[in-house]
DNA sequence: ATGGTTATATATCGTTTTGATATATAACCA
DNA sequence: TGGTTATATATCAAAACGATATATAACCAT
């Protein structure tokens, strides 16, 4: 899947290793992610796989490599994105400690879930300060879409687990 | 934090790898999961670490490897359970799928969100069932508490991704 | 101008996690 | 008696993640 991901973001330029994951950072950080360990060998093995070109050519001052996406990969990207996707698992340690959560005392229980609120609410405000400066540049529509999804999510989290209290 | 859940496994008694495979079946598999691939060398290196005995007890009717909580296992678990955890990256294919619908075309964009959220909505249905069967059963109020989450949960994706067609 | 910090860039290592698969016995049913 | 399902343990390869090493360029302050 991380594999998927890397492809589609050469779908707008090529791109380096290090731009891939700023673009990343920027974007997707708060719903997926990946760190350069999978970067750099990924595009090795997509190069291999002749769905990505490398080249090495002066970009940002130095030379640099830089990945070209190839036909054969952007097929293989866009038949990846015509699939409906599975349902996915939760996977939350926050809603794992609730499930073992008979396990500890009231008093402990109170303060880490108001703590853990908190900290969902900055999230919330963190992305929303994120929307803001974004809404100046006009932005794909899609790649705005899962903004406003990470701040309703967000949200709904912290409703959640402010109920639970 | 796999670990940790294995762990809490054992704190309403001792079991066998199997038997935990099955109540994580029935209680967490919605929000998180693991393979016996997982499970025994875990229980292994538990056991090394000292938080975990095992012993070879007929249980079942066959002699097999029961594991067991030590003081000291105990205390590790409650240590992590009394922690605040972090929040937690969404790590959603369909949401990744969403940020690149730009490079989709509108009729495979919709079919693809009628599909998967008509997927969401049998999820809600099955969750709501085992909801009420085990209703029946005393269950310990927290577990139920994630259970509720989880139907909540996946309305609320069924809702966002209907909004998004 | 030289020293320190930050940004750019690539790479590797070890650990964790996941998925697939092999194996064997006991229990159940036809 | 044979076939299927449930119980049980184990291993392997692949995928993903976290930490860390390294080096140059760019920028800023003294």
């Amino acid at each position: 899947m991380v594999e998927m991901m890397l492809l589609g973001f050469l779908m707008d330029g090529a791109k380096t290793g290090y731009e891939v994951k700023k673009y990343m950072e920027k974007s997707t950080h708060y719903f997926f992610n990946t760190g350069f360990s999978s970067i750099y060998p990924k595009y090795k093995k997509l190069e291999k796989e002749g769905r990505v070109r490398v080249s090495q050519e002066i970009k940002n001052g130095k030379l640099n490599k830089v990945y070209t996406l190839t036909p054969a990969g952007e097929e293989a990207f866009q038949e990846w994105l015509a699939v409906t996707p599975e349902i996915g698992r939760i996977r939350d340690e926050a809603l794992l400690k609730v499930f073992f959560f008979d396990h500890l005392e009231e008093k402990k229980r109170t303060e880490q879930l108001a703590a853990y609120t908190e900290a969902l609410r900055a999230h919330v405000n963190a992305l929303k300060a994120i929307r803001e400066r974004l809404s100046v540049h006009r932005i794909e529509p899609w790649k705005m879409t899962t903004l406003e999804f990470g701040i309703r999510y967000y949200e709904f989290l912290n409703q959640c687990f402010s109920e639970m209290a």
